[in-house]
DNA sequence: AAAGATTGACCGTTCAATCTTG
DNA sequence: CAAGATTGAACGGTCAATCTTT
């Protein structure tokens, strides 16, 4: 008899903190996101990475962005993005344009229809962001959570950047 | 000409803390999953899910349990949760048993394979929260965090159960 | 040859419908 | 009729392959 049943016990209740820890970041990111991308969907009827992607491009100085710029910035496969444009462009919220300079390249232009989603959008999801996050543990706690959040996914792409092996 | 650019302008530039606060939630949860995941399939075969699965299995007093309650469990819908017993069945580390007292149900049960597997997979996996969880925060702030992060998610899963409108 | 964008094939998840049992 | 589990259809995403341009 090796390894037995009370091995695994062992293993099971050690470290018992880091596998909470974990479990709680998966858990407040997927209860958070699930609430917060459910009352934008209702109070506006935008899925959270169309006002990503609105934000993104209304911020931009030109109004506009690379296609590859943008999916570096929300997040998503150069592919994943294609398709999320596509379906925006037919809702009529973004439209392309051909880069002059290069081209290969296309930008992705946020459109007047686009601008009045957003300017309707997101003062709700900015109040629903205070109900959700803000009120529930005071803007001191969101201040140190924010910081150690931001160490933590910084070393998490470190790692990834260093450990790649193509 | 009723709301302008500048005022969007406003808009995008207020409550950037709060904005802030949660694309660091989103990102460094999507960040440190993508690298553990990785290292976990990496080193032991077993997608995130899957180990969940199996440690909630082994922690069970019968190492077995019902499916709707692991669903809950692993937060996903009955449906996405048959089918992936259903995967890990035809792998072989889980195995499915009729309800004696009610003959709707079905119980998950954890194999020896199984058992195996996970014995191979979570000292890895606690060791590789270790490297990427605790060593680049600290204790401290490890148990700072989930403190926090536990208040969202509990207030997150309040204001589900209460919007429900069914 | 390499980079930017798109397309095709595929995979995992959910929602709605279904079947069986209580 | 309600509850537990499964199935069919659809969706949204990735990876690998492709096409054009540099």
């Amino acid at each position: 008899m090796s390894s037995s049943a009370t091995e695994l016990d062992a293993l099971l209740h050690a470290g018992g903190d880091r596998i909470t820890a974990y479990g709680m970041l998966l858990e407040a990111q997927a209860a958070l996101a699930s609430v917060v991308s459910d009352e934008l969907e209702r109070t506006s009827g935008l899925p959270h990475a169309w006002l990503e992607v609105l934000v993104r491009l209304s911020r931009s100085p030109e109004r506009r962005l690379r296609m590859s710029e943008l999916a570096g910035q929300v997040l998503f496969s150069t592919s994943g993005l294609t398709r999320l444009i596509d379906r925006m462009e037919t809702a009529g919220l973004v439209g392309r344009e051909a880069c002059p300079n290069d081209r290969r390249g296309a930008f992705a232009v946020i459109t007047p229809a686009g601008e009045d989603a957003l300017r309707h959008a997101l003062p709700r999801h900015l109040e629903s962001l205070d109900r959700h996050l803000l009120h529930p543990i005071g803007e001191d706690d969101l201040a140190v959570m924010t910081e150690i959040l931001e160490r933590l996914r910084d070393a998490a792409r470190r790692s990834t950047a260093t450990h790649e092996v193509p």
